[in-house]
DNA sequence: GTAAGATTATACTGATCGGTACAATAATAG
DNA sequence: CTATTATTGTACCGATCAGTATAATCTTAC
């Protein structure tokens, strides 16, 4: 066992808790005793474990993808028909959003919304733009295996395809913030899958 | 003339000003002395003239209403082809949301993202949403008249496909609150139309 | 046992928040 | 001119913000 007295907290706990606290009410709007006593802890815990607001924020952030994003990825990677997989990776994203055990909406977007705002730290913009920019290069990575299994059409631009999706992905995020059910934006998911480049007739 | 040392601001011009702050900032995140540095009058007179910073915000998002907004609509409705309306308002948005002497995105998006934070008046939180169903229904209403004027395939679901239009009316609003160029939201507004019901064939 | 090390709880810091009291100022009304 | 009315600038209010100093507490090392 450690030397010194043991703290009495799990931080995995306390930094997922926290991630709830940042995912419903972004960076600005989570006070710090907000977030200790969701933690269940005090300032000078969360100092001394998390270090101060902005890394616990990033922490929270590298949580997220880690958990949230991660999974949904999965789905996009193990399906093998492109289209097919697409699809199920939107449902995934639709379900995560929609899920009412959790905060609403999306992390990454949420805080995106909230990023022009004039005291968040630069590097909390940075990596949600990073975080923004590696999911959109998840699907485009994914739509060239697509196009090199000849599962798209020669000419497509994977790119603008991916920033296709990505766009329908963020408006999801919006709608769930927003309220949208889990059937309308399941439709909507239905709606923009006819955007997939049909062969060529 | 009026009784009384005259005010030496235009409300109207003071009101923009706002309007250019909470866009920004959204309503947490704009503070009273950045508001008043901004619209160029001190506290007394923003209360006096505007009320406290709830009244003031919900003033500034009628005026983006009847100032953003409506310009948009009008697009929308002046067309006689519903497809190309669409289009084109899909462009007209992305011009307003890429447009670099404004402060970037819709400022209706940006504020339901930052709605569901703590301290969010919820008169605040009613506008926003309000603010958005109007849009949508807007879209929904040009596509009945489509439906109507058989435009549309018969069998089409117009609230769905209003519905779709919408998400990625608001996926390019986070898309461009993140910093994606004009012409790649332009892209993805033309990868968006083939999401436009063909006729049977 | 006692000393050392780490975490705890409490109380505090200076700064900023939204909002307001108050007195000086600038106009009209008589 | 004086009185009235409304806006101005300044200084202030209590509350809350992020962050920290301090001391009590709990553990291991010896």
């Amino acid at each position: 066992m450690e030397r010194g007295r043991p703290r009495n907290f799990d931080p995995d706990i306390a930094l997922d808790r926290a991630l709830q606290v940042f995912w419903r009410d972004g960076f600005q709007g989570a006070s710090l005793s907000t977030l200790t006593e969701a933690m269940g802890i005090n300032k000078p815990s969360l100092y001394a474990t998390f270090g101060d607001k902005e890394s616990l924020y990033l922490s929270a952030l590298k949580r997220y993808r880690e958990c949230e994003s991660a999974h949904h990825g999965q789905v996009l990677d193990t399906e093998p028909d492109a289209r097919r997989a697409v699809e199920a990776f939107l449902h995934s994203c639709v379900r995560s959003l929609t899920d009412p055990a959790k905060p609403g909406g999306c992390f990454v977007l949420n805080g995106t919304a909230d990023c022009g705002q004039v005291d968040t730290p630069a590097a909390i913009q940075v990596a949600l733009r990073q975080a923004l920019r590696v999911s959109e290069t998840m699907i485009k990575e994914r739509l060239k295996r697509a196009s090199e299994d000849g599962q798209l059409p020669a000419n497509t631009d994977v790119s603008a395809l991916a920033a296709y999706f990505f766009t329908v992905l963020s408006g999801l995020g919006v709608q769930a913030k927003s309220g949208a059910s889990r059937v309308k934006l399941f439709s909507v998911v239905g709606a923009a899958m006819r955007g997939w480049p049909e062969p060529e007739r």
